[in-house]
DNA sequence: AAGTCTTGCAACCGCCTTTCC
DNA sequence: GGGAAAGGCGGTTGCAAGACT
């Protein structure tokens, strides 16, 4: 935004400024980002002020893996969507537009390495690197799923992809030109929709609220689970059949 | 052991859309 | 109605850490 101030901080989070950014959400709740420099002092954008918040300290963010089913949903929408990864995210509780955009760029978009241009890059960097660097970032902190705040550093594991192996070497075309996709939703909608990952109601809420073909939101209306969970699979036949 | 490469992820950038005055 | 500000989104980059050679 051009008109937003030259000299904000930039760079990694302290735990001060994260305290700062989640005092004043609490106060004030979400919105009016460039008035959080104003009303805490922090020397932090607007725009900036609300990536971290979206991407990091709003409560119910899960942190860690993808579950198996997680990483069968992208690939699913992701075929359906294209790069759409708020609307994506809508799919998956607690996870985020650039948590999933940059798992899908990890693990599906760089699959032609040899041609890879960030690879390229990212050569060309390292060799302009200098040996050891800066300094540590501050801990990080998350929301666990009761909403108390943690400074554990996340154990990372080497993904299983076995789960979901069928679904990486289906065949372009049998997204295209069937409902395979949208059948391959129905029949197995208890994985997905029923899943533990996405019992929590907050998902059901957002998947009701999925906006229609026309970009209207559709009802917000609390329905219960097994309601819901027909919606959900009618709004993923909505954007199926209108997108492709 | 040291250098190089790969992966994961936080954060920034620029553009577009929406809202406000 | 039009311009400015704010918000949202997708693309990209920078860096740490682990894997590999």
């Amino acid at each position: 935004m051009g008109s937003e101030k030259l000299g904000w901080k930039k760079g990694p989070w302290s735990v001060e400024e994260d305290k700062l950014l989640c005092e004043y959400v609490s106060l004030h709740g979400e919105g009016r980002w460039s008035s959080v420099s104003k009303f805490t002092g922090l020397n932090r954008s607007g725009k900036s002020c609300r990536l971290r918040w979206v991407n990091y300290l709003k409560p119910g963010l899960k942190k860690g893996q993808l579950t198996p089913q997680e990483q069968a949903i992208i690939v699913e929408l992701h075929a359906v969507l294209g790069n759409k990864w708020s609307t994506i995210a809508k799919y998956l509780a607690g996870r985020t537009d650039n948590e999933i955009k940059n798992y899908w760029r990890t693990h599906h978009k760089n699959k032609d390495r040899s041609s890879s241009s960030r690879r390229n890059k990212r050569q060309d960097y390292h060799k302009r690197r200098p040996k050891k660097l800066q300094l540590q970032p501050p801990p990080q902190q998350y929301h666990d799923d009761d909403n108390n705040v943690n400074n554990n550093n996340i154990n990372h594991h080497e993904p299983n992809f076995s789960d979901i192996t069928n679904f990486t070497t289906i065949e372009d075309d049998q997204y295209y030109n069937n409902d395979y996709l949208a059948n391959y939703f129905m029949n197995n909608q208890e994985q997905y929709w029923g899943s533990a990952a996405l019992e929590d109601e907050g998902l059901w809420i957002s998947l009701w609220n999925l906006e229609d073909t026309e970009g209207h939101a559709r009802c917000g209306t609390m329905h219960n689970q097994h309601t819901t969970n027909s919606n959900a699979t009618s709004s993923f036949h909505d954007i199926y059949h209108h997108v492709r």
